[in-house]
DNA sequence: TGTACATCAGTGAACGCGCGTTCACTGATGTAC
DNA sequence: TGTACATCAGTGAACGCGCGTTCACTGATGTAC
């Protein structure tokens, strides 16, 4: 959808490259996590990302991606941090674009939040499922790394229901940490849609979730 | 814990094994079963699963396991499967220990998911994580495999609720739909907690899921 | 009671593959004089 | 304005490894006669 790094889509295909000028040797980098979230997308399978089959998508020897990572679990990270980034990003448009009633902006994030999921599977299983995470310790990749990941969006979750409580939508008394049941509520479904398709999901399934973890008045 | 196949429990380590008797070669099959698990116990990684670990593990060779799984993903739906017997085993029995009140019963299913899911974060995430999963298509694994695996546990909750609902403990008008957002509310927690050690968890989370998504009365 | 034989429960060697990582290297691009 | 040179942005071949899968086989164990 986004990115085709140079010429075609097909996956892995060696493709034609320009080195880059003098000095602009960082821009591989850029590259480098394009092509494996690009990978992602196309397989739904985060195995697909290895070191050389990133290179063979850039279009460049294997060996080069040493210039700008450690090791292949740094390139997973650099690819969920800037799926992070996005995910943000959807959700703060979302929530502009809901107007000032803090009850529709609360609205606005969860179902932003729960679209992006939808939308992108592979890349909401992978900022949170981390099956790469496990070999943490033998890589370059931190605890810390992993933990900061969530809190933005948390820390906006956390916002908008304060909002609420003060406009008497919602009868929180601890919005700060309501916040975070309702995030739990809102990755249980996420994450199990992401994971499964065919399940029973009876209707209206989102808001049976929202609305008593919100603890929202009627 | 449960199962040191034959002596030591070093992982991978090749091991003496007798063979079978004749008319005893299904045994091999849970041997095989139990070593996986073993392997996603130890390991903590369900990439480490791999036929010839496997093998190594139960001391055959690699080819022997042909003779009783078509192929990887077929062992790991063995393991999955045993391990959501085992969930519900201790599913049933935390419920039944639990007493008559439909409250307590249901408070007891609760706290034995999350408490299940807290001992074996790996066997958690393998069962409802699903990195093997998406190599489905390719292999023997069918969807409808994978979709009849959490129902049995789902059922159980569903029941409770509507016990507290019939008992006056809960307000909800749907049991069957809230029974499946009190999941994804214990299913989003329990998962978190498997993926990540370090996170800013409010007190009494637990509770703050659980409570408004039962609609517990007060 | 003895023996030929079918079957069962595996074995062992080999294959081709993609992987991460190392190593010494190359050639274009700027820069100092 | 010309040229030597350092540096940058990579390359290409090679390594050893573990993997899934194939193939022809072996040897103990029961069973039929």
């Amino acid at each position: 959808m986004e990115d085709d790094e140079n010429t075609g889509t097909d996956t892995g295909r060696p493709t034609a490259r320009a080195r880059n000028r003098r000095g602009q040797g960082a821009r591989l980098r850029d590259d480098i996590v394009a092509a494996a979230a690009g990978l992602l997308a196309e397989t739904g399978d985060e195995r697909a990302i290895t070191l050389r089959s990133v290179a063979r998508r850039v279009g460049i020897a294997a060996p080069s991606i040493y210039a700008h990572f450690p090791d292949q679990p740094a390139i997973m990270l650099a690819v969920v941090r800037e799926a992070h980034v996005e995910l943000n990003g959807a959700l703060r448009h979302a929530v502009d674009r809901a107007g000032r009633d803090p009850r529709e902006r609360l609205g606005a994030l969860c179902h932003a939040y729960l679209t992006f999921a939808q939308d992108h599977p592979e890349r909401y299983r992978t900022m949170f499922g981390g099956l790469w995470m496990p070999a943490l310790g033998e890589s370059s990749v931190t605890e810390r790394d992993l933990t900061d990941l969530g809190q933005e969006s948390l820390a906006l979750l956390a916002d908008l229901l304060a909002e609420c409580v003060a406009a008497g939508a919602s009868a929180s008394t601890d919005p700060a940490a309501d916040a975070v049941a309702l995030w739990l509520g809102l990755h249980g479904l996420a994450h199990q849609r992401a994971v499964t398709r065919a399940f029973p999901w009876p209707a209206g399934i989102a808001e049976r979730v929202i609305t008593p973890l919100a603890h929202l008045t009627t």
